[in-house]
DNA sequence: TCATATTATGAGTTTTACTCATGTTGATGT
DNA sequence: ACATCAACATGAGTAAAACTCATAATATGA
């Protein structure tokens, strides 16, 4: 049998490429495994096996020893993965020495309940990255419009930067879209006490928690999934603000319909479960809002380009 | 007017991106210029503009000041080629030390005319960056076959590689190909004296330089750009190789018809001109051929990538 | 020996990097 | 001043790399 194979084409020199790997390939040596280094960058395991895989081949050496479950590194790979720290150290201080040297004031203006804990995440994440910004964070309303253009419930002057939910039309603003916006429904694992949850009308005996200043989101939903009508209108429990509606459902007040990003760490820690898989995306999506001078702001455009680079 | 933006997908970390274009923007800072750096890196200005802007907007920083045609490093652009340079100097080295540890023999086979200069020039680049590689260079025969198969018309037993042209059919052998196979017009400058060459036309009286060993090659061109007939048949200069029709030619003469891989140069320092640009594709390409044992070997596979790459 | 936890791999998709062609701008010489 | 030149910038389209998803293959250990 005869094997042949074309011509690669012209790229940059050989250590450009290893230069990308070497985050990946870090990560593998210091885990020990393609899947927990996977996990740490936020990829799949094939793609970590196949950027391995292609660096032994660039290399002509043997990285790793394979053997079945038990992942090894190889004489060479241990050398490789030594100096490989190194380079990566000296990149990251760098980076870290430049990012600092970006200064002023950032000030946020954010939906009530996006500042209970998704925002104060970014904000740490944000301020360790740039230790020599300063943030002033103040809420805005959370007013909503269905109609075609945005409101603008804040003072334009006061704040470089709106977090708000939206369609992304702001008129004479500069908007950027870092998250759609899904429903999710979720409550406290007593609320469903030992009942078996096998469709959705099982659940519409349950109470609801209604967001006062978006009626529609159950009916939304319900359309969406097709049981208008069901709903039993006895008591009723309603709140002003998503986070407050979150803050009843942990206490199994009843069945929330809360946006993902809200609900993402409870759910991750069983918190809160998700009784059946029944999401819904909106067609808003949570904005980044701020005038063409507030974004030319170096401060102003390293949040945004953190925000949009961790989502 | 209202600007919107869509959110990013997630990606490896920010570090990631700035290591792969550590090359490029050292290149640049170290020219001053982004047209000469990309003329190092053999892409073109376009890409090295854009890879250093995407770096800028990355880390939220001008590193370079343009004015117009005046390219300068700015205070952040002089600290980063500083830390860049000693990140790429540490992982150029570890290559080399890497690549140093193959070792072992090579046993290239190869056509005579390519041993004259081009594979010269690899072997060169090759032992620099695997210096305990020994190599040991034999020619085989030119013997070519227009049928389906390709010969072997080397002992594969005392070759690890050979290096020969074909269409990549080499039963029971596993082949690369690394160039495809383009015949060029050429001849010394001398010879086109005074003559205005407008049209294929004006040069046919002008004396063709013969490869015995392959003598359809002039009819096959001819017919490629519709000339049948129309050479004049005197005197007649005839070589067994093209090494050979290739030293003719630089003397003058006459007209040759060569592989561009073995012209490259001397076209390239004005050696040889190329008095109409009437290249023509053959379909066959130059392979590297080999067992697939020969292939599993480190300095083997270190040839071939070598190889593939610098092509 | 079966369940499990791991890496490998085929197929398809998305994102990035590149080329080519053209636009723009500032310096230079007449 | 103005034309010219030599750089960088940029829009559009293409090629290649990187990633995902789903699934196979494989060693480990109860």
């Amino acid at each position: 049998m005869s094997k042949t194979h074309n011509m690669t084409r012209h790229r940059l020199s050989i250590t450009s490429q290893i230069l990308s790997v070497l985050p990946v390939f870090d990560a593998a040596a210091r885990h020990g495994s393609f899947t927990r280094a996977a996990r740490e960058l936020g990829i799949t395991q094939g793609a970590v096996s196949r950027r391995i895989q292609s660096l032994e081949e660039q290399l002509g050496l043997v990285l790793f020893s394979r053997q079945g479950k038990t992942l090894a590194l190889t004489q060479d790979g241990l050398l490789l993965s030594q100096k490989a720290k190194t380079a990566l150290k000296l990149v990251e201080d760098l980076e870290h020495e430049l990012k600092g040297s970006v200064s002023g004031q950032l000030r946020l203006g954010t939906l009530p309940s996006l500042a209970n804990r998704w925002l104060m995440e970014q904000i740490k994440g944000f301020t360790q990255d740039f230790p020599a910004i300063s943030v002033d964070l103040i809420t805005i309303p959370a007013d909503f419009s269905a109609g075609h253009k945005d409101p603008v419930n804040w003072d334009p002057s006061s704040v470089d930067v709106a977090l708000t939910v939206g369609r992304g039309s702001w008129p004479a603003l500069e908007s950027y879209a870092f998250c759609e916006e899904e429903m999710v429904l979720v409550c406290h694992q007593s609320l469903l006490g030992d009942a078996t949850i096998g469709t959705l009308e099982d659940l519409l005996g349950l109470p609801r928690l209604i967001h006062s200043t978006r009626l529609g989101s159950w009916e939304y939903w319900a359309e969406a999934h097709r049981l208008s009508g069901y709903f039993s209108s006895d008591r009723s429990l309603s709140f002003e603000h998503f986070f407050m509606v979150l803050a009843a459902a942990r206490q199994g007040l009843g069945l929330a319909l809360l946006p993902l990003l809200l609900v993402e760490q409870d759910l991750a820690n069983s918190t809160l479960v998700e009784p059946l898989k029944a999401r819904h995306v909106t067609g808003n999506s949570y904005y980044m809002v701020g005038s063409a001078a507030a974004w030319r702001r170096p401060a102003v455009a390293a949040f945004r380009d953190y925000l949009l680079q961790s989502t």
